[in-house]
DNA sequence: ATACATTGATAACATACGTTATATAACAAC
DNA sequence: GTTGTTATATAACGTATGTTATCAATGTAT
């Protein structure tokens, strides 16, 4: 009896528009009026697929990190060997690309939001957990010492997002300088030399 | 014949209620009837000291950046010698206190308004630029070759701001987590045992 | 003591928001 | 073709915001 219209699929287009809008404009120009134009819909249509806003912008930020997830499991699999997985995921985590970039600018904005919003902080917390756990099967091979493990997982990842952090926020004009991006490559490369003799890691 | 008041100190008092409630409530709480009432004052006197919102939300943003710039000096005084100097001076960047963790929670609601504002972005940038200036020289002393100096500011910049990141973001509840501190700590701790042999230093 | 500029409170104003309600259009089922 | 349910658009409502205007209080300078 009803239209036949795929739910799913029309929610996934509604977050794709308030991702592009949280990226391009941020989370405070992604009003139910803005998120729907950018749609090319009303704001009739977006309520009847999203009860309000709060639930809007939580799945958006969930299925940000889900596609993220996806990315770094097939850089995880595509390397050869051990420490190339490690270079190319930690790599992968970076926002040296356009759509890279607009993911790391929604989390930054989400980040922001998430220090007085308990289920925001909560998804983040999620994620966060699931990188971690990435990462770790990546790096654990890597690491004689397995006491060395939990250790080196902290460095790396916060060594990713503060190195993430300054390529995202810094770029007022939305284009990324590729002077910047280098810097970022030969850091990461410089703290991943100590993996590269794979099975005689130096910790420090 | 007018009124006599301190028009620095008056806005001053303006600028920390702005700095309480966007550290404990967010930015987009900082309203100007939010402020003036964390002032305990009206929005009526607010707006003889600021002409509007964003004035008062730089000369925020601008008076925590100084207030951390004092107190990294004063730290990298207190210090013995170079090591322990670098070693304090990266410490006094974290947020392992009440004051700086609100520093930082101010901080990062900037970063992400940032994004889409050019104003913020170059007050942050002036920012980043005092604070490498601040570390290199403290930094420099123990690298022995100069090419070094550079990577090892990438390397330590981004680590710091990692590690702060989540100290800051990952607090719901606004109390920190001894265990994470330690963490912290740690993870800076491994990070800075190739600068302790001053004068042959590693670099990698 | 009086004048008067400044402080600060109150309130109005236009705007934009999230939300909700209502009306129209579309389309599958019978 | 008629019916009935869903999708979507339009619009109204209440609220909160930044801004601006107006008015009373304050206290120094004359």
């Amino acid at each position: 009896m009803p239209k036949a219209v795929d739910r799913t699929e029309k929610r996934a287009e509604f977050v794709a528009a308030s991702w592009n809008v949280i990226a391009s404009e941020g989370l405070r120009a992604a009003t139910l009026r803005r998120v729907a134009s950018e749609a090319g819909c009303t704001t009739g249509s977006l309520t009847h697929y999203f009860p309000d806003r709060r639930s809007l912008l939580v799945n958006s930020l969930r299925s940000a990190h889900f596609e993220a997830g996806a990315r770094m499991l097939k850089a995880a699999e595509r390397a050869p060997n051990e420490f190339e997985r490690l270079q190319a995921v930690l790599l992968e985590a970076l926002p040296l690309d356009a759509p890279r970039m607009r993911e790391w600018r929604v989390w930054l904005a989400f980040w922001a939001e998430a220090m007085n919003d308990p289920e925001l902080a909560n998804e983040n917390q999620r994620r966060y957990a699931e990188w971690r756990n990435l990462l770790s099967d990546v790096v654990s091979p890597l690491v004689a010492d397995s006491a060395d493990l939990e250790p080196e997982l902290d460095h790396l990842i916060a060594l990713v997002d503060g190195l993430g952090l300054h390529l995202a926020r810094d770029v007022a004009d939305g284009r990324v300088l590729d002077a910047r991006q280098r810097t970022c490559k030969d850091t990461l490369g410089r703290v991943l030399l100590r993996f590269e003799v794979a099975g005689s890691p130096v910790s420090g």
